[in-house]
RNA sequence: GCGCCCGUAGCUCAAUGGAUAGAGCAUCUGACUACGGAUCAGAAGGUUAGGGGUUCGAGUCCCUUCGGGCGCACCA
C-alpha cells in the first residue's frame, strides 16, 4: 500500500465493484490467456472476495491457488486495496483502502444518483400491472401486481429506460350484459351513485344475483351482450359510463396506495376489439390455426392437456366470440409494433403462467415478437397468519381499500403521541409503506404471510424501522443545520467504515433489481444500511466539536438518509422527515 | 395422469454453485447525564423435508420419494 499516494478519481468514478472487476478481469486474461469473470462479491472475510480462480482451475487444469497467485501478480490494485490475500482453496480476499473508501463515500454524498449508473442500453419497456375489472372491487389479489409492478416501473425508469405503464383494465366480456341490464333496472342515477361511492362489489353481486335467479333477466343480459358487441349506441353509452365510474374509483384506490398509475395508463381490453379479427386472420394466414369443436385454436409447441393431447389456445370461440387469448395477442402486437417495446413485462400471479407461456409461444411462432422479449413476472399469493389465502374473518374477499384503510388506522395508533406537524400524513406513509414493504421484502415467487403486527413493528426488517432510521438522521441534520456542501469523509472507526462501505453498494443493488425484477434484494440492502447506521449512531456521536469529524459524520448521515429515501422511493414508499 | 411453484432456526424470511447456512421476531443476559432507547451489545437456537447423483465445492444444478399450493378447451 502506497501511503499518501494521491488517489485520482474521474469526475464520475465507477463504483468500486466495477472497478475491481475490471482490473481483475484484465489480470486474469493476462495471467491465463483466457478472459474470465473474477466473480467478485461482498465477503464476510474481507470487503470483497474474488472467486474466479476456482472456476478457472478446472478449465486450465492447474491448482486454483496457483492461478489466484498468478492473477494477483498480474494485477494492479494498490491504488484501491490495502490488502489482497489468497485464502482457502483459492479465494482472493480484498480490503479496500480507507482513503479510497472515504473518497468514494464523499463522492456518493455529492452524487445525485448515489452511484447508481444509468443502463448502457436503455430500451422501451412495457410494464403491465394491476389490471382490475370494471364494476368489480379491487381486492387483496390485486395488491401484489400493483405494488410489484409499480416498483418495477420506478426502478426501470430511474435506471434510464423508457417505461410505459399499462393498466390492462377488464372492460369487456359477457358479464357486461348483466351489468348493463342491472344498471338499467336500478336506474342510471342510482347506479352512478353506488359505483362512485366505491361500492363496486354490491353492484356486481346484485347483478350476479339477478342473473342467477331471474331467467328473464339472464335472457335480457345475453341479448345485451349482443347489443354491446354490435355497437348499439344506448348500450355503449351505459357501458362507457360503467367504465368511467369504475376508473374514477380505481384512481382513488391508487392514490390511497400511492402508485404511479394514472388515468392515461388505463388500456382496457376493449381497445383491442377492432384488432381481434385481424389476429385470427393473420394467424390463419400463417397456418397456425386449427378448427377444433368449432373453435379456432392455435396449438403452440410444448403444451399438453389432461389427456396428453396438444393443448389449444382458443383464439376464437365456437360461437364466434373472442376470449382473452385473442385480446392478449392483440395487445402484445400493439405493444411491439405500436409502442416499439423491447421488453414486455406482465405482472400477473403465478397461476396464469401457462396461459402466458402459450400466448408468448404463439406470438413467437407467428413471428410477432421481432426482437422483443415478453416476460411473465409471476408472484405468489398473500396468505393470512393461518397460512391460507388471506380472507376476512367472515371468510370473504378482503377489499383492497379496506385493507389500506386499516393499515393507516393501525399506523396511527402505533405512532400516536409523537408530536409531528402532520400526523395523518405520517400515518399514511407508515401504514401504506408497511404494507408495500411487507410485499416487496420477500422473494416475489413465494407466497408470503400478511401479518399486521410484524409489518408495522419498528423493529426488524420493516418499513417503519427504515423510516425511523431516516427520521433520526433528519433530526440530526436539522440540529446541525444541514450537512457540509462538499463534505470530506474521514474514517475514524469501524462503524463509520462499515457504513461507508455499505453506501458504495447501492448502485450494484439497484442495477440488479432492474435486471431481476426482484426487489427484496433492495429491501434487504436498505435494512442492512439502516442497521449499520444504527450501530454508527451508537458509537459515533455526530455533533462533536472537531470540525473535520463532525463534517465527515454529517456527510455520512446525509448520504445514508438520501440512500434510504431514494431506495424506499424506488419501492414506492415515502420517508417522512419526522414521525 | 401431465405440467409449474414452494418446503431453510419455535415464527417470519435471507443466502448471483463458494469458506463456519445468515437476519429479524420471540426467549434469555446486558447497556440510557451525548444528536430521537421506536435503539444498541451479547447468548441460545439448524441432518436446509428424505434419499441418490454431478462438482474441487450443492440450500442452490440433475434424478427420485414425501408434503403443501396451483394450472391443464371455449370464464378472465
Amino acid at each position: 500500500m502506497r501511503e499518501g499516494a494521491p488517489v485520482v478519481y474521474s469526475p464520475r468514478m465507477e463504483n468500486l465493484e466495477e472497478l475491481l472487476t475490471e482490473r481483475l478481469a484484465h489480470a486474469m486474461e493476462a495471467a491465463t490467456g483466457h478472459p474470465a469473470d473474477p466473480a467478485l462479491r461482498r465477503s464476510a472475510h474481507a470487503d470483497f472476495q474474488a472467486d474466479g480462480a476456482l472456476a478457472l482451475a478446472r478449465q486450465l487444469g492447474r491448482p486454483p491457488r496457483e492461478i489466484a497467485a498468478a492473477i494477483l501478480a498480474r494485477s494492479t490494485l494498490d491504488d484501491l486495496v490495502s490488502s489482497a490475500e489468497i485464502s482457502g482453496p483459492g479465494f482472493v480476499n480484498l480490503t479496500i483502502r480507507d482513503d479510497v473508501l472515504a473518497g468514494r463515500a464523499g463522492q456518493l454524498a455529492a452524487d445525485p444518483r448515489l452511484g447508481v449508473p444509468e443502463v448502457a442500453d436503455p430500451g422501451v419497456i412495457v410494464v403491465d400491472y394491476s389490471g382490475p375489472n370494471v364494476a368489480k372491487e379491487m381486492h387483496v389479489g390485486h395488491l401484489r401486481s400493483t405494488v410489484l409492478g409499480d416498483a418495477a416501473a420506478r426502478v426501470l425508469g430511474w435506471l434510464g429506460h423508457t417505461v410505459i405503464r399499462i393498466n390492462h383494465l377488464g372492460d369487456w366480456g359477457t358479464p357486461f350484459g348483466m351489468l348493463i341490464e342491472h344498471m338499467m333496472e336500478i336506474g342510471e342515477a342510482e347506479a352512478s351513485h353506488t359505483l362512485s361511492a366505491g361500492d363496486l362489489s354490491a353492484f356486481y353481486q346484485a347483478a350476479r344475483a339477478a342473473f342467477d335467479s331471474d331467467p328473464d333477466f339472464a335472457a335480457r343480459s345475453r341479448a345485451r351482450v349482443v347489443a354491446l358487441q354490435n355497437g348499439d349506441p344506448q348500450t355503449l353509452r351505459l357501458w362507457a359510463q360503467l367504465g368511467a365510474e369504475s376508473r374514477k374509483y380505481f384512481m382513488t384506490v391508487y392514490r390511497q396506495l400511492g402508485v404511479l398509475l394514472a388515468d392515461a395508463d388505463f388500456q382496457g381490453e376493449s381497445r383491442y376489439n377492432g384488432d381481434l379479427a385481424g389476429v385470427v386472420s393473420a394467424l390463419d394466414g400463417l397456418g397456425l390455426l386449427t378448427e377444433s369443436d368449432g373453435a379456432l385454436c392455435a396449438f403452440p409447441a410444448g403444451f399438453a392437456g389432461r389427456d396428453g393431447e396438444p393443448l389449444p389456445l382458443i383464439v376464437r370461440k365456437s360461437d364466434g366470440g373472442f376470449g382473452y387469448p385473442a385480446t392478449d395477442l392483440a395487445a402484445l402486437r400493439s405493444r411491439v409494433d405500436g409502442l416499439g417495446a423491447g421488453r414486455l413485462l406482465y405482472f400477473v400471479g403465478a397461476p396464469q403462467r401457462q396461459h402466458f407461456e402459450m400466448v408468448f409461444q404463439v406470438a413467437r411462432e407467428a413471428g410477432w415478437l421481432g426482437g422483443a422479449s415478453p416476460e411473465h413476472i409471476a408472484f405468489g399469493s398473500v396468505l393470512g397468519t393461518d397460512g391460507k389465502m388471506l380472507k376476512t374473518r367472515a371468510g370473504g374477499t378482503v377489499k383492497l381499500t379496506e385493507l389500506l384503510t386499516e393499515a393507516v388506522t393501525r399506523a396511527e395508533a402505533a405512532i400516536g403521541g409523537r408530536g409531528v406537524p402532520d400526523p395523518a400524513a405520517v400515518a399514511r406513509a407508515v401504514g401504506i409503506g408497511a404494507v408495500k414493504y411487507a410485499d416487496l421484502s420477500t422473494d416475489r415467487i413465494k407466497d408470503y404471510v400478511f401479518d399486521w403486527d410484524r409489518m408495522l413493528s419498528f423493529d426488524g426488517n420493516t418499513a417503519p424501522y427504515l423510516q425511523y432510521a431516516n427520521a433520526r438522521i433528519q433530526s440530526i441534520l436539522r440540529t446541525a443545520g444541514g450537512a457540509p456542501e462538499n463534505g470530506t469523509v474521514v474514517l475514524t472507526n469501524p462503524a463509520e467504515r462499515a457504513l461507508a462501505l455499505e453506501l458504495t453498494g447501492f448502485g450494484a443493488v439497484v442495477t440488479r433489481a432492474g435486471e431481476t425484477l426482484e426487489f427484496h434484494g433492495l429491501a434487504t440492502y436498505l435494512f442492512g444500511l439502516a442497521s449499520l447506521f444504527s450501530k454508527f449512531y451508537e458509537t459515533s456521536t455526530v455533533l462533536v466539536e472537531d470540525r473535520a469529524v463532525r463534517g465527515s459524520r454529517l456527510t455520512l448521515c446525509a448520504a445514508t438518509a438520501r440512500t434510504l429515501i431514494t431506495g424506499l422511493g424506488l419501492l414506492g414508499i415515502e420517508a417522512p422527515e419526522r414521525m
